[in-house]
DNA sequence: AAATTCTTTCTGTTTTTACTGAAGCAAGCG
DNA sequence: CGCTTGCTTCAGTAAAAACAGAAAGAATTT
C-alpha cells in the first residue's frame, strides 16, 4: 500500500509543503522531503513522482536541492540501478544542517556585504554618522548570531537537548555583572 | 541631502530586500525596512515612495506588514496630518518580534495540525507504526523549540546577549563531564 | 559498441506572486 | 457642508517562479 494512500501521509506531506514556501523554499522541495522523511525505506525518483504527481524532471531538481541542504542522501538499493533516496531522520540533526547550509548561501554573504559597506561608510565623509553606526550595528549583531551559531553546532546532540528543555533557566548561569561560573541550580 | 542618495544606503537597502525575498519576505516590504531603519526621523509615506520608486499602494501595504511584525510604527510629527513611521532600532528586539510573529502565523498552526494528525494517527489501525512514530516525532520537536523560544523571548536583553556571547561554554552548565565537540577549551 | 535504462539539462508554458493606477473612503479644513 | 489631503482597497497587469515535456547525456548491460 502507497504512502500517500494514507490520509494523514498525505496531509504531512500537504502541510509540510506549505510551511516550505512560506521559509523561501519551493513547495516541491518540501513535499519530496516530507514524503522521504515519512518512509522507512529508501524511495527512487519515479516513486516519488508517481506519489506527489510531478514531472521527472522537477524531482530530479528537487533531490538535487534536498542533497545540497545535506539532508537527503543517496543510496544504493541492490540489484537496482536506478538511485534511491533517504532522507535524515533526526530531527536535531535535520535542522543544524539546514541552518547550516541557509547561513552559507545567505548569512554569510550577508556578513560579507556588511563588512564591505562599513569601510565603504567609513570612508564616506558626507555619510550621516547615524547611518554608518547602523550598518555597524547591524553587521556586529548578525556577526554575533552567527558566530553563536557556529558554536552551538558543534555541541553534541544530547547536550543541545538537554539545554534546549532547560529553557530560560539557563540564564541564572549568567549574571550581568556577575562571573560566568556561578551556577546557582536550585 | 535624500538617504538614498548615498551609496551605502542604496547598497543596504538593496541587499536587505534580497535577504528579505530569500526568507519569504516581499521584496518590498523589506527594502521600506530598511530605508527606515537606516532613517534618523520617521518618514512618511510619500517619501518611501520617491526614496525607492514605489506605488503609493504597495507602500502602504508593506507598511501595514511591518506594523504586523511590530518593527515598524506609526508616529505623528506635529504639524503634519501625515502619518510618519519609524522602525525598531534594537535589534534584538526586531530579531524577537519577527520571531514572535513568524511563530504565530506559522509554527503554532503548525504544531496544531501536527498535534491533530498524531490523533488522527493513533486512531488509523492501518497506518504503518513508523509514520506514526515520525509524526509524533515532528511534533514533539517542534514543540521543544517553541517552549524554548517561549522560554527565552522573555529573558531581560543583557542576558540574551551574555548568553550568546558565551556560546558553546553554556555546554559547560549541563554536561559537567564534557564530551566530545563540547567547548572544553577557555 | 549498440541498445536499454536512468538521470539531468533546457526551453516554453502555466501558475503564482507582486505591483501599479484607479477608485473609494475617511478625516480635517475653509 | 463641500473641498482638499491622505490612506486603503480593489482589479487588472506585469514580473517572477515553478513546472512539464522534450531532448540530451551517462551509465550499464548485452
Amino acid at each position: 500500500m502507497p504512502l500517500m494512500d494514507h490520509p494523514a501521509v498525505q496531509k504531512f506531506v500537504l502541510h509540510w509543503g506549505e510551511m516550505g514556501s512560506q521559509w523561501g523554499v519551493n513547495r516541491s522541495v518540501s513535499q519530496i522531503h516530507a514524503l522521504l522523511y515519512l518512509s522507512d525505506r529508501p524511495l527512487h525518483a519515479e516513486e516519488i513522482v508517481e506519489a506527489l504527481s510531478l514531472a521527472r524532471s522537477n524531482v530530479s531538481t528537487g533531490l538535487k536541492e534536498l542533497q545540497g541542504y545535506g539532508i537527503v542522501r543517496r543510496t544504493h538499493v541492490p540489484g537496482d540501478r536506478r538511485d534511491h533516496f533517504v532522507a535524515e531522520t533526526d530531527l536535531w540533526e535535520m535542522l543544524l544542517r539546514i541552518a547550516a547550509e541557509r547561513k552559507r548561501r545567505e548569512i554569510d554573504p550577508t556578513i560579507a556585504h556588511l563588512a564591505e559597506l562599513a569601510r565603504e561608510a567609513e570612508a564616506d565623509g558626507a555619510l550621516p554618522p547615524h547611518v554608518r553606526q547602523r550598518i555597524a550595528r547591524m553587521h556586529e549583531f548578525i556577526g554575533t548570531l552567527s558566530g553563536w551559531y557556529e558554536q552551538v553546532r558543534g555541541l553534541p546532540k544530547p547536550t543541545l537537548v538537554a539545554l534546549m528543555k532547560l529553557g530560560g533557566k539557563v540564564a541564572r548561569f549568567v549574571s550581568p555583572f556577575g562571573r560566568k561560573g556561578d551556577a546557582a541550580a536550585d
